[in-house]
DNA sequence: AGATTTGTCTACCAAATGGTAGAGACGTGA
DNA sequence: TCACGTCTCTACCATTTGGTAGACAAATCT
């Protein structure tokens, strides 16, 4: 591959498609339009559309881990500093790069294998937050509760935060950047009482 | 409509089917034949594939408005209590019917016309959950934030947690009757701590 | 009984889908 | 110069898609 700007074109594009509109709702042509190629041209990056998928994850998983592995590192001994910073770091995506969030949530509705595949690349950070959040527990600097089951709440509100806005607009919510920063702040206080140890 | 039998049974299935993989990734094919019948008389009951998914959503916010309605008007006056009486409502479909929630969460993949649908038939309870948590927010029994935000992060947190058992797994939880006991109750605590005056 | 309405079907259709085969343009090394 | 690898394209193809037209049977009405 000597010419491999195409092929992050298509990926980067893919991920903004498949990210904002679903998976199953985006042709290559769709793709390929996007970029401005041919659908053959992307059959030839990708062998396949079942491969491209796959590779689209393991670029949207590069892309996320960069983040979270940064903030996971932060300095501050506080844990709800350092779950704040985790908060924020998944949170910037939602600004930038909103399909990014969008792809992973996309996760229920792909097939097993490529469940697997996304699984195997963040299985690694997943593992250490919850045994982070142990820890700290057992400190008795986190309120005490299922490790494992905070973590899939933490998820589930920060990515659905992110990935609903158009939820947050039935609820009244302007969508803009001042409207964003506010949900951003609430989202952190929010976090933070639920961790409060008790 | 003489035999409403056929309508509701299309209804029921597609709403599962919809819910489940993705409105965009089924065809009405794939209704009919979970169905047990052609394509042909799925069009004869909806004029279009559109006008299904409206009807679809339209059947999915009856069922979910029934159920937090029900729990809107629970009695006790304490309102973490209230709360944790229409989390409860809400987490009950994700046992007995997962593709409600999973329906309700597409939402974000639709086009501007159903969004429009569904949230005229949902603004009405929304508007009532917001009205309810500020007007505890004023008399101090419920941590003060901005109630409209608030009322988006308990969405994002209760159908996030119910509509991605498969992102629970890859925290490493076992997806079974007593898992979900557990994140019920788990959730349960969170929101309240999340809620809790400070 | 005869006419009409209701409900499901078979037979199509044009467009879009993922994918194959292979032509041709381009640069690079021998 | 010529052969070769790289890259994008045109030309197809079989299948699936949402949708139309209309046949046919059963129930209902007059």
């Amino acid at each position: 591959m000597v010419n491999g700007s195409t092929r992050i074109r298509i990926l980067d594009t893919a991920l903004d498609l498949f990210g904002t509109r679903g998976v199953g709702t985006v042709s290559l042509d769709d793709i390929a339009d996007a970029v401005g190629i041919r659908k053959q041209t992307v059959l030839y990056w990708f062998k396949s559309r079942s491969g491209l998928i796959d590779a689209v994850l393991d670029h949207a998983a590069d892309e996320l881990l960069v983040v979270v592995e940064a903030a996971i590192r932060s300095q501050g001994d506080e844990p709800l500093d350092r779950v704040d910073a985790v908060v924020c770091a998944v949170f910037r995506p939602v600004v930038r790069r909103p399909a990014l969030l969008g792809l992973i949530r996309e996760v229920t509705r792909l097939d097993e294998s490529h469940i697997n595949h996304l699984r195997g690349r963040l299985s690694a950070v997943v593992d250490r937050c919850v045994s982070y959040l142990r820890s700290e527990m057992e400190k008795g600097r986190l309120r005490t509760c299922d490790p494992m089951v905070l973590a899939g709440l933490l998820y589930s509100t920060v990515s659905g935060t992110g990935t609903e806005p158009i939820v947050l607009e039935t609820f009244g919510w302007e969508p803009n950047a001042a409207g964003l920063r506010q949900v951003r702040r609430e989202l952190r206080s929010f976090v933070r009482a639920a961790l409060q140890p008790n």
